[in-house]
DNA sequence: GTATCATTGCGTCATATCGACACAATAATA
DNA sequence: TATTATTGTGTCGATATGACGCAATGATAC
């Protein structure tokens, strides 16, 4: 069993694949990381698969791990994808065949059902790394996305939609932005996210009426204008505000 | 390959279960449908296994339809449990060697990844039926629940935890109140739910701002006291909010 | 038949919050 | 030193929210 070279089978559980929707934030975009495949030149999502020993988390963050260099990334289960036809008969599989001779890639044939992660990642300390099925990784902004491979599109759309959301009742930003930040950049990414634009003072007004920012001594100096405050995150009030949401509610 | 009877081997996807949590509310209590398994007498959520041809949804649509005569359920995934060491040598196998004699048993000794599905159903409408690994399934209040099989007490909390949750920006109450209802019984609802009272008027100044419910004509007669209005859901509205959620938010 | 009483429908009021906007302070540049 | 874009802070009316009062209702008790 041990002889040949590990192969997938045995490396990894049948019918189990994750994708992982890596958000960066820089030069005033959303940003999300994206790998070309080898031969078709499609873009994809970076994925991977689960071992033996593994859950899904721990897969989801060796993968990031290599993708990235990124540890303690965080990260947030949004779907399982289990269409039976989402992914048989992966067309993936041929780039696997150029770059990796033989070795089951049968294996690749099968159906995938694959867990969806997005994550909120520092831009500027991401290393995009390609894996094997890829000869580049990189960041794009939403915008330049066109097709992805198989189903990736519906798992990217899926992704934005559960951060647009959870924008009603979570904080956001930590990961995204610098440890320090202006309340100006927190509002830009705001409105990135959300696709619109935000009066100024009531942005203000609210984000410090949720207690999870820490109001710094020294402001942000070098810009062409009055200089801003800089801010960070509560970590604890943040933490808090993950898991009870921002309004009481009820 | 066909000659026995069919084996799970062969009709189910290896490592892949799911789970169901499903909610009913009946005597002004919050309920869920468990399994009693044959011969530990453990108490478990209701499961199942996904064929070749299905998607979760499908195979989790099936299995409700079984334990419950219903179809057309609103189901939810909330989780994927993936922990490795959540159900290697399951000991509900033991059961399974009773009733079924032998019949690659060792399929349930790998290891199973699940995914949660969360559902509310109309109470009156649903008609308890154990499966084959079970000896009785029945509606049990939430504060009869003690202990489950396996890791089922970590999954039923985190669909109530999601419930709760989703209290702050989504309606609830179709399905899981009969379909003409009073505005006491909704807050009944909300109340048990949340675990904790509400003002009657400001309760339904705010439902009735959702402009989710449609007053209906006749009122509720034949209670104690003063015969209070019956509301229906306006479908529309309610999908709409469970779109696009309650509040603005941004 | 009438009184009782829990329950329901509807309304009030002070307060908090929200959206839109005004104005002064700042920091680089011309 | 004046200009200009940007930021910090405050105001004001409209709206929403939380706490509570009161009259109407309908079965039950007398």
């Amino acid at each position: 069993m041990n002889q040949k070279p590990n192969s997938y089978q045995e490396l990894f559980l049948n019918h189990l694949s994750l994708d992982c929707v890596v958000f960066g934030f820089h030069d005033s975009q959303l940003k999300v990381l994206l790998l070309r495949m080898n031969r078709t030149r499609d873009w994809a999502l970076p994925g991977g698969f689960v071992k033996p020993d593994e859950s899904f988390e721990v897969a989801a963050s060796r993968v990031l791990k290599e993708r990235t260099g990124l540890g303690d990334i965080f990260l947030k289960q949004f779907k399982v994808f289990s269409d039976p036809l989402r992914s048989q008969k992966n067309p993936a599989v041929r780039d696997l065949i150029e770059v990796k001779g033989d070795a089951g890639l049968e294996w690749f044939n099968q159906r995938f059902i694959s867990v969806g992660f997005s994550a909120v990642v520092d831009f500027s300390k991401a290393e995009p790394t390609p894996d094997v099925f890829s000869d580049q990784c990189s960041w794009k902004a939403l915008d330049e996305v066109d097709s992805l491979m198989l189903d990736h599109t519906q798992i990217l759309n899926k992704a934005l939609e559960t951060l647009r959301l959870q924008l009603n009742y979570q904080p956001i930003g930590y990961n995204l932005l610098p440890e320090k930040f202006t309340m100006p950049e927190l509002q830009k990414l705001y409105e990135t996210i959300l696709g619109k634009g935000l009066d100024r003072r009531n942005f203000q007004r609210r984000m410090l009426s949720y207690g999870i920012l820490n109001k710094m001594e020294g402001r942000k100096t070098g810009g062409a204008h009055k200089s801003p405050f800089l801010y960070e995150f509560n970590l604890e009030n943040y933490q808090k505000a993950l898991q009870g949401g921002l309004y009481g509610g009820w």
